[in-house]
DNA sequence: GTCTATACTACGATAGAC
DNA sequence: GTCTATCGTAGTATAGAC
């Protein structure tokens, strides 16, 4: 029953937020009594919590494939380097794509507004160590970059993907289209790694 | 006694939400009694909708400059409109950087991941014009790509812009730093600079 | 036009039965 | 471990005094 209320909580925080979110609405879609909440995670902000942790785990399940991509970065040449980038944010922006994504990725966006004790738990659970990844990758194509401005940069890329989903209303607008479907995803894709591909093969400097 | 309303709602929906902030604490913070959100905006949904009339009429003000940048922009030449752009993303990321802009900011933020009808006052309002206009010296500095395509290009260049306030909480993890201030500030808007450039004189096919 | 008083609903937490 | 019942608090809305 804990792993159904986590799943119905996303679900609920996702869609209307944590104040917009009710114990009892949770508990009823997951046909269970309220005081559960109470019972297994000691309150609304315990079960928040657990949400935050559910989803950092199911982040890094989904990113797994990608962080092998980070590893000896210091071994490799800048061309693969370039090619694991690529291959990382393309993977991001699948996520940012994807609707089972659209719950979770909405209450990450929520705790970077406000930042609370969740959001730490979903940096250190799921995003630093990508992060800190694509950090040592981007170190190899830029050697010469400070370590402030390359990751700068690192963020400045990751925003082209975040914007699908943190944007996702201004990008349907942009577009003509009433939601992202698989043709405006696949130009979406392509055109990040155009991008991408853009600003890395710049100054090799 | 409705501006006072409305600044105070601004602050309370931008920092708590729609269902996190009340009426109560609202009218409070604003010296007034609740009921006259009642009176004035007919309900808190009222007082919402007027907030984002509210905050779509300073974006228009603040970016009033940045439209007559978009204006005749097929009259001009390649490199004037890749000039243009880059003022109006660095005028975009400033707001996005802009303490000011913090509480709006957040509200359309929230807007975005589920769109009522006051996004869609916020859009035209004031997104629209500016967005059409980009799209305009866009068509110029990349007249051969297909309209769908350059107008993906053009939300992944914001995109870069807006993730420093939509992933505010990360970029300051990645910076190392608690906040942006002026340094990073200024670091981060060189780098979109750079990345923009890197983008728009690509291929110019 | 603004405030007081109040009605009604829904929230989260908790105690206790099973 | 799960449910029912209930408490206190806080939410919006509304009627009516000034």
């Amino acid at each position: 029953m804990q792993d159904r209320l986590i799943e119905t909580a996303i679900d609920c925080f996702g869609r209307r937020g944590f104040d917009g979110a009710s114990t009892r609405d949770i508990a009823r879609a997951s046909g269970t009594a309220m005081s559960s909440i109470t019972y297994h995670f000691g309150g609304k902000e315990g079960l928040y919590l657990a949400c935050a942790e559910h989803i950092a785990a199911k982040i890094s399940e989904r990113h797994a494939a990608a962080l092998e991509l980070t590893a000896d970065a210091s071994a490799i040449d800048r061309e693969t380097a370039i090619e694991r980038c690529l291959a990382i944010i393309d993977g991001f922006a699948q996520t940012m794509l994807h609707p089972d994504s659209e719950n979770w990725a909405r209450f990450i966006v929520r705790e970077q507004q406000a930042p609370t004790e969740a959001f730490e738990r979903l940096y250190l659970g799921a995003m630093k160590n990508l992060m800190e990844g694509v950090a040592a990758l981007l170190h190899v194509v830029r050697p010469a970059l400070p370590e402030r401005e390359r990751r700068a940069l690192m963020m400045l890329i990751f925003g082209q993907a975040l914007v699908l989903r943190a944007g996702r209303a201004s990008v349907c607008k942009a577009l003509g289209t009433e939601e992202l479907g698989e043709a405006e995803a696949a130009l979406l894709r392509a055109q990040i790694r155009t991008n991408t591909i853009a600003i890395l093969s710049g100054g090799t400097t």
